[in-house]
DNA sequence: GGTTGATCTGAACGCCCGTTCAGATATTGA
DNA sequence: TCAATATCTGAACGGGCGTTCAGATCAACC
């Protein structure tokens, strides 16, 4: 037989790169096979090439539509605000979208090397593109003299990695909740690029 | 033929290591074979089940060692010091550690799902007791009034995923030298833990 | 109601995987 | 010098890999 009984073909890609999304961020994208993606929405494997050309545009494409997202959403934020009014909002808003998808953030982070180099290079002018707008934000408030911070690269590569970290212990029903988080985050933010 | 002249018993062991850090830390353990480790040593696959009972314990191996080395040296850090120097010198030292080891630390963070969850828990717990030394010295800061941190847990892990982040970016050659970074970074968390 | 096009199966392709092991070779110690 | 031992090869095992494709099946439209 083939395609099965109560089969929708628009909603098959969705879930095709839902079963992708939390199969590599289980056990990497090179431990997962296309027989297992394919096994977890019930398919045959070579059905999935209904939906992507291969393996690798699977990881790219969810790669891409997270960076996308980041800097979309990252883009709707007050520009025109105090140096540290952005600033905390930048923080408020890295670690809420981050929270929300901790398993798109981790496969972000970890298969950036079984990208092809093409598609790397897409996904670092992304990630370049998000570096740069922390740092703006850092130097408009070294120039308007609200921060003190002796190298904003550096600064910046910190504070980004230090919230990031969030997303490795966070648990929806621990101790803290988001806007906890934020808050304390954000004071140590605050502080270690004051004067 | 077996045995290739010159080939010393002795050397082949840590030569098998070296290669699969190397590997595992380019490519991932998951995509990277026996027999490519074997291939880079100049040996057959099966030559390397003499050094190790299967391809896990040699993931296991370089992680736990790598965790001893971190804790053996920290263990050297003066302990009788104000918190605030104590602090500094952990700071100083995890990223002149760090950075001296890319590739494992690299694997020590990327590899932790391709451990078998005995070998996971073991590393776990390394980590945690790394984790524990620095928050030790948030809390003795925090009770003598040298620091103010509203939650010390969270304060730790985000020093830790800030200066360990420096791995992600450090170049030998580029434009800040070591003891430069080390200021840099010293001087961030000095403040975001100060009043 | 028949046809068309989208969707899926099942089998196959060539290749690589981790691991084992008998046998060959090199080194060591007597 | 020669036996014992450590080391390594080469082949094999069963299995899984990404991808392709002819043909079967289903949904939608005329």
């Amino acid at each position: 037989m083939a395609r099965t009984q109560g089969s929708h073909a628009g909603i098959t890609g969705p879930r095709i790169r839902d079963a992708a999304l939390r199969l590599f961020a289980e056990h990497g994208f090179a431990a997962v096979s296309m027989r297992q993606i394919a096994s977890a929405v019930g398919l045959q494997a070579g059905a999935l090439y209904n939906y992507t050309p291969d393996k690798q545009a699977l990881l790219f494409s969810l790669m891409k539509e997270h960076m996308d997202d980041l800097l979309g959403d990252l883009a709707r934020l007050p520009s025109s605000a105090s140096p540290s009014a952005r600033l905390e909002a930048f923080v408020r808003f890295h670690i809420a979208f981050h929270l929300e998808r901790p398993e798109l953030v981790f496969i972000a982070y970890m298969e950036l090397r079984n990208l092809t180099p093409e598609n790397f290079a897409v996904i670092e002018g992304l990630r370049r593109d998000y570096e740069n707008a922390l740092q703006r934000i850092l130097s408009d408030g070294v120039a308007s003299g609200s921060f003190e911070v002796a190298d904003t690269k550096l600064a910046t590569l910190a504070v980004i990695a230090m919230l990031t970290g969030v997303t490795t212990w966070y648990r929806p029903n621990g101790r803290l909740s988001v806007p906890e988080v934020q808050d304390l985050y954000w004071d140590m933010v605050r502080k270690s690029v004051s004067a």
